[in-house]
DNA sequence: CTAAATAGGTAGAATTTTCTACCTTATACT
DNA sequence: AGTATAAGGTAGAAAATTCTACCTATTTAG
């Protein structure tokens, strides 16, 4: 297994190289939580947007991109999917040039489902992290992107 | 900007969207910083691979995909580019149906080059974070990984 | 009022990453 | 020895993500 090999190499002690490994490993539990729960076909990405548009209905697409720390173009790519498979339905207002995402009945069925898995995680992650815990690695994970824009400027298209 | 905002909703309370959003923040971070920095035409990921063959000359393809939690197949196509870049040679041993990565001459220079510009992000580093914080850091990422693997089984294939 | 700059959005190409299947060799087991 | 199983690798298709350029509407500044 990787994980003990780690114990024995520099790199583990580069902060970046934690951070990257950290982000990879995130990023394949995302897929094989996907795969193993989500049986209503639905992916993270899909869900998170769910998530923000239910909390704030007039979100515009690039803020969703801005959030989620993605392209715009993107975005706009999985809410047209997320049309095609019937969670929301994407409607252009005229006057503001923006285009409104609604969530329909069976997205709103789905949000449900997800929030539940979602609650189910944070029950978790409470078992194992104390609310100060919590609030010292949130502050950690915003230092470190502070020390990154330290660096070069981050920004997405 | 996206920061600000986030303050004011629920979903920057999950752990996992932060660790999500980090995770984003540090690959765009990574293109950046390649695209100012690395004129030598090098992708972070293949200086991670120098890196780690510097330090383990005899590390095979697939140990370096574990290290990386990318696919072998993946990392496969970065040697074999790093090879048409002349950074590395590759060499397959017979006997042991391993392919060993040397590093070249031009390899070692821009390795050297680039360990310059990590030790710069790790003095950054030393500012920013004590040494006990840092431990701690490592330690929060650790057991969130572990908080994943309890949740689904996260491997690469 | 009008021109320039900005923000929301889309299209399509290009790139990156993953997935699947397959080949080869080494190791374990009886 | 002989076979099953695992480990190192590769190829090619498929999927995800990014990039570039463009369009439209809105806001801002002179």
């Amino acid at each position: 297994m990787a994980k003990k090999d780690l114990l024995d190499i520099k790199l583990e002690n580069s902060l970046a190289f934690q951070i990257d490994y950290t982000s990879n490993f995130n990023k394949s539990f995302r897929r094989a939580f996907h795969k193993k729960f989500m049986n209503s076909n639905i992916s993270m990405d899909e869900l998170a947007i769910l998530l923000l548009i239910n909390i704030r209905p007039d979100i515009t697409q690039t803020a969703l991109a801005r959030y989620m720390f993605k392209g715009k173009a993107h975005v706009g790519k999985i809410l047209n999917i997320m049309e095609e498979k019937g969670l929301i339905k994407r409607k252009y207002i005229e006057h503001s040039n923006t285009t409104k995402n609604i969530i329909t009945k069976k997205g709103n069925d789905i949000l449900k489902q997800g929030q539940k898995d979602f609650k189910n995680i944070e029950k978790k992650t409470k078992d194992m992290f104390s609310l100060q815990e919590l609030e010292q690695f949130f502050e950690y994970l915003k230092k470190y992107r502070k020390l990154l824009e330290s660096i070069v400027e981050v920004k997405i298209k």
